[in-house]
RNA sequence: CGGCCCGUAGCUCAGUCGGUAGAGUCCUCGCCUGAUAAGCGGGAGGUCGGAGGUUCGAUCCCUCCUGGGCCGACCA
């Protein structure tokens, strides 16, 4: 590693540990470790390091952090260009998603952040690079309000009145406020990413380039004015994205139990528009009087039939939709009414009626003539469950009222201002705001007998989510970006993107590019990457894009350099002449914020002025990773931005998260507290576990995930789980690994790492286990499906240790058998390589404990190779390196059923396995099986503690057979008659199965049914000890005879004495023993058989052994008690006292 | 109101290209242990959200309903 770099970190660096503290011995006499080389030894020693008395996850992390960071790892694994070879590593490209610096890391962004970790580190040690650069979104209202709320201003007057330079200055100062807790949060979950080299949306390059990608939209015609009815906030003076129309109040509907807007009391008009050319109103009605000076027309559904009435009571003649009247009159608001005509909503198209209000009279007739506003138009949305089925058109107050208006030709015409003030052109209201002037406009409708009912209405309304006030709709100049034209390019190039889950794209992401409408991308705010766009202040169609800072300079004849900043404060003095003899102006609205972060891929760079060929390589992005939230985010943006710009994706492969919520369900929630404090689980558990947890779900595939085991897990208990299901295994198999290898003067070679031949089965079967494993994980990480890894893991950590390691125990503690032990190196080497290449395996998911794994067992040991001082820099394993032997493993797998039958088997009789039996037979009619039994049975023996296996191809003796029909062949095939056949083969007799068993076929309802067609069932003859399980049958020959008898009562003393020797010893596995034993009776007799004396002490590596009688002063009362020194263990009811002593002082 | 996802054991979730449902955890009983804040096994626990339809057969496919989530639209 550091050579090459001309640094100064000697090869012997070592990890070590001390019990308590984890520490990096950099420096050696603070290190002060049990086997730390002493000062001048450069070459690190052979043996492994001795495992840490207790295991403390969250300190062995911050070790590892501080290794990270004395060694610069992150630094160099963020920048590396080349492979140790020094040939070029190919470029693996990232884009990270800016978040909002404005808040803390929630688990979305763990979760989000440990998936935008796992991807780069794979393909790192696949020996591309990648560049990881963290992003900020620094503008936009989150801040704006923020600020806006420290400083004390309400509303868009307050920061003008402020002073939109000094506004901007304190969001400037205050919108990185968190990023170093971002920063600790990040680092602390192993995420790598380069926060040196950071982008900010509100760096002067970056809005530069923003505006090159305006520039270029603009100059392909696809940037036009227009309106749009937005949400405005009226106290706030602005209008409001739909994002924070959102997160306005909500409240549950008390009849639907829908959650929805908050709710609010509103009146309920109905109104009479009078007719021009017959003595007859419409009625219409409404909840928002202030719109009614606005009407400009009256909208009904032209399939929809209308009735004339005349109202008994008042003579009025009115038209409205039928349903509609009988409710008015079930409500009691309208009298008999006698029906006079119906006539559908195509017949009242085009009739003219009178102003309700005077105040747009002009706008009655065009200049031509021809009538203009104040008449019926036809339109589909008018529904007939509310009002009159007849619906109040204000163009500028409503998204229909809008589009109606548009195809109609009618003015928009929108006489109140941001703030909800109505302008001179509504003199009676003028300077009023509008809620309060529903209440004059009622009264003079009343008053001039306009009024058909007058009531209140409860219903869900949008309120701002700051001040809680309504909203109002109105239609406001916005900026827009032709995204439709685009529609179907965006829909071809999403199908080159590969998405996971896979429905996202095809589903929600695909139908909303199919509907993709126009994007409004400005916005009435401050903060913001500014609209390049000068206009003139006397022929406002005199307007000229501004692509860079350059061309503004030179534009506005200002010095080349003079500009160093874009934020408004900066520009919106700039001005020059204009053709037409006035002056060029920037127009006042900043961009939507999303445009800024779609804007990423070439304004982290500063494209195109600087790295121009550099971006131009590295479009599109390999990989991307965000929330399901971002799917119309910042997938969209990107995307909309990369197909307009280039027509191609933005991204290759994009892994999409579900959400994390509460235990309870809920979404976390601060207020709540549901939720544990994620700081706390990762100082409890670690940073590992927390990763491998959030991995180990459907959430990483879209779906949501509840944080916790119940709803009462507040502390991470679920991350504990995973501690001791996903860590603590592999970290067991590296103390076992460690323990014997020390205990045996053990060190691995670098022939170790590499394939080499191999002996024992057992040592074949996990490297070909192994290699499936890097196989199966392998595929995982290449295909962006990241729920298996940990899955896959812990079915290779239990045939690891729950197989492997305990069939293969033995081997490590054999003594010397005199000169070499080829099995028992083979034995260390596959138990080491396995161990290495697993943890190499899973770094990317775990990368603290793989590195302290790699540096124990490789670093220390001398073996790592140039520039492989962190795991994170060796290649990742391939599976070819290990040798597969798929009928191996099949083998082992018979072998571990037969096994767990025969352990059930034992279970059901309350034979313990210390206890040896005779046989056990296996049968099995596959000569396939069979074979694998044969090569398996030292294992069978071993763990099923029999002296014999016996395999037969019949067992008759043993079951019953029974027969059941292959639903899956025969279903198909029989179709109705699949019934009778069943039930026929119920009534079968054992002689026809068993001669079918044998290979012959069945005649049953005048159908042959072949092997293949029935699936027989083995049940125990009663008052047998047999077990079956499919094809397999199992019996257990329970006979003990003497000899068993006393090798069992054998294998019970050694088991009394093994947790003696361990209570006295507990570091020292090898430790040699004097045993002494008193006992009387049936044990005694046991302890005078040599070689059953032979095996105690060799099991308990007793050097001597001494059998005594009890002395008569132990039990003077006729129970035994024993001195202290003593242990007392009964063994099937009779006592046995053990003394161990160290053959030498320990 | 629309789009997408989800509803399976007390809890967290697999799964089934349609053939009679499985893991982990909890509870409980037992076994095993010269690595293990261990390991293994037995037991208990489910009309696979509801109702129809297609089919010999539906937890799986279709329709409707219902509950939850996300995104979006609307509320005259």
């Amino acid at each position: 590693m550091s050579q090459a770099r001309g640094e100064t970190c000697p090869i012997g660096v070592r990890f070590q540990v001390a019990p308590a503290t984890w520490r990096i011995g950099l420096d050696r006499k603070a290190g002060g470790g049990s086997c730390t080389p002493g000062p001048g030894v450069s070459m690190p020693s052979s043996t492994f390091a001795p495992p840490p008395a207790q295991l403390d996850l969250p300190g062995l992390e911050k070790a590892i952090l501080d290794l990270w960071r004395v060694r610069d790892v992150e630094g160099r694994s963020l920048r590396t260009t080349t492979r140790p070879d020094g040939s070029p590593r190919p470029a693996f490209v990232f884009y990270d998603g800016p978040p909002f610096a404005t808040g803390l890391p929630h688990y979305g962004h763990l979760l989000a952040g440990t998936i935008k970790d796992i991807i780069p580190r794979f393909w790192c040690m696949r020996g591309y690079q990648v560049e990881r650069r963290f992003g900020w979104d620094c503008h936009g209202l989150p801040i704006e309000s923020l600020v806006e709320s420290e400083l004390g201003l309400h509303g868009k007057a307050d920061i003008e009145g402020y002073g939109v330079p000094r506004f901007n200055a304190a969001c400037r100062a205050g919108v990185l406020r968190f990023t170093a807790e971002w920063e600790r949060v990040v680092q602390r979950m192993g995420r790598w990413v380069d926060f040196r080299n950071d982008y900010k949306t509100m760096d002067f390059s970056f809005m530069e380039s923003v505006w090159w990608v305006f520039g270029q939209l603009w100059d392909r015609g696809l940037i036009y004015e227009g309106y749009r009815v937005s949400p405005v906030s009226p106290a706030l003076g602005t209008p409001l994205s739909n994002f924070e129309v959102a997160q306005g109040p909500q409240e549950r509907d008390p009849v639907t139990r829908k959650e929805g807007h908050k709710r609010r009391q509103d009146p309920s008009l109905t109104v009479r528009f009078q007719l021009e050319d017959e003595d007859a109103a419409l009625w219409a009605w409404t909840t928002t009087p202030w719109t009614l000076p606005s009407n400009l027309a009256l909208a009904v559904h032209p399939e929809v039939v209308y009735v004339k009435i005349r109202v008994v009571e008042t003579g009025e003649i009115a038209y409205l939709e039928p349903g509609r009247l009988a409710d008015y009159q079930s409500r009691g608001r309208i009298g008999q009414a006698e029906e006079l005509a119906r006539v559908p909503g195509s017949a009242l198209v085009g009739r003219p009626y009178t102003p309700l209000l005077p105040y747009f009279e002009a706008y009655k007739s065009r200049p031509d003539g021809t009538r203009w506003a104040f008449r019926v138009v036809a339109a589909t949305y008018v529904t007939t469950d509310s009002g009159t089925g007849i619906v109040h058109q204000a163009p500028a107050f409503g998204e229909d009222d809008f589009q109606v208006g548009q195809a109609e030709g009618l003015p928009l015409i929108c006489p109140v201002n941001l703030a909800g003030i109505f302008d001179e052109r509504v003199p009676d209201f003028a300077g009023q705001f509008v809620k309060d002037a529903d209440k004059g406009i009622i009264e003079r409708l009343k008053r001039e007998r306009k009024l058909v009912d007058q009531d209140t209405i409860v219903h869900p309304y949008p309120h701002c989510y700051r001040t809680e006030q309504p909203l109002l709709y109105m239609a406001l100049s916005t900026w827009f970006m032709q995204v439709e034209p685009l529609r179907e390019r965006l829909v071809d190039n999403n199908h080159k993107i590969h998405w996971v889950p896979e429905h996202v794209g095809a589903g929600r992401f695909g139908n909303w590019l199919e509907n993709a409408r126009d994007w409004n991308l400005s916005r009435n705010r401050y903060w913001g990457t500014p609209l390049p766009i000068w206009r003139c202040d006397r022929d406002p169609t005199d307007m000229c894009c501004v692509h860079s800072v350059a061309e503004l300079e030179r534009l506005a004849g200002l010095a080349a350099g003079t500009l160093k900043d874009l934020h408004r404060e900066s520009i919106d003095a700039i001005s020059w002449p204009s053709k037409a003899g006035g002056t060029m102006r920037r127009i006042v609205e900043v961009f939507d914020c999303w445009f800024e972060s779609g804007s990423m891929p070439y304004a982290q760079n500063h494209y195109p002025f600087e790295k121009k060929e550099y971006v131009e390589d590295n479009l599109p992005a390999d990989f991307i990773a965000e929330g399901l939230d971002q799917t119309r985010g910042w997938f969209y943006t990107l995307h909309v931005l990369s197909t307009a710009l280039f027509d191609r994706p933005a991204f290759k492969n994009v892994i999409v998260n579900g959400l994390i919520l509460a235990a309870d369900g809920k979404k976390m929630s601060k207020r709540l507290k549901n939720y544990p404090d994620p700081g706390l689980v990762i100082e409890s558990y670690g940073a590992d576990a927390l990763r491998a947890y959030l991995i180990n779900s459907a959430v990483v595939r879209g779906e949501p995930m509840k944080f916790g085991k119940n709803a009462q897990d507040l502390t991470g208990e679920c991350v504990k789980e995973t501690v001791r299901v996903a860590v603590l295994p592999l970290w067991n198999a590296f103390n076992f690994l460690v323990t014997y290898a020390r205990a045996d003067g053990w060190a691995p070679g670098p022939e170790d790492l590499g394939p080499q031949p191999l002996a024992n089965p057992l040592d074949r079967w996990i490297t070909s286990r192994v290699g499936s494993f890097i196989a199966e994980l392998t595929r995982e990480y290449e295909t962006y499906e990241l729920s298996n890894l940990v899955p896959a893991f812990l079915r290779i950590c239990d045939d690891f240790n729950n197989w492997y390691i305990r069939r293969g125990r033995r081997r490590y503690w054999r003594e010397k058998a005199g000169g070499a032990d080829g099995d028992k190196q083979q034995a260390y080497a596959t138990l080491f390589r396995a161990l290495v290449a697993i943890s190499r395996a899973m770094a990317p998911v775990l990368p603290f404990l793989s590195e302290f794994l790699h540096q124990r067992l490789v670093v220390d040991t001398g073996l790592a190779g140039p520039e492989e001082d962190s795991v994170h820099f060796c290649r990742f394993p391939t599976a070819e390196e290990f040798l597969r032997d798929e009928q191996l493993e099949l083998d082992v797998e018979v072998a571990r059923s037969v096994v767990a039958l025969g352990l059930s088997l034992r279970e059901r009789e309350r034979i313990g396995a210390r206890r040896p039996l005779g046989a056990v037979t296996v049968v099995s009619h596959s000569p396939a099986v069979l074979e694998r039994l044969r090569r398996g049975e030292a294992d069978i023996l071993g763990e099923l503690n029999v002296k014999q296996v016996l395999v037969s191809s019949d067992d008759t003796a043993l079951v019953d057979l029974g027969a059941k029909p292959n639903l899956k062949l025969l279903g198909k095939r029989l179709g109705p008659k699949l019934k009778a056949v069943s039930a026929a083969l119920q009534g079968l007799g054992q002689d026809e199965l068993r001669t079918f068993a044998a290979g012959g076929s069945l005649l049953v309802e005048g159908e042959t049914l072949g092997p293949d067609d029935v699936l027989l069932v083995r049940a125990p003859k009663p008052g047998l000890v047999v077990a079956s399980e499919g094809a397999l049958t199992i019996a257990l020959d329970t006979e003990i005879s003497e000899a068993l008898k006393l090798e069992g009562l054998a294998r019970e003393i050694v088991s009394a004495i093994q947790p003696v020797r361990k209570l006295k010893f507990p570091n020292d596995v090898s430790q040699r023993i004097h045993l002494k034993v008193w006992s009387e009776g049936a044990l005694a007799a046991t302890l005078r058989r040599p070689e059953l004396v032979e095996m105690i002490r060799a099991e308990t590596l007793a050097v001597s052994f001494e059998l005594l009688p009890f002395p008569s002063e132990w039990s003077p009362h006729g129970t035994i008690a024993v001195p202290a020194n003593l242990e007392l263990a009964v063994i099937e009811g009779e006592p046995i006292a053990i003394a161990i002593e160290p053959l030498e002082p320990a």
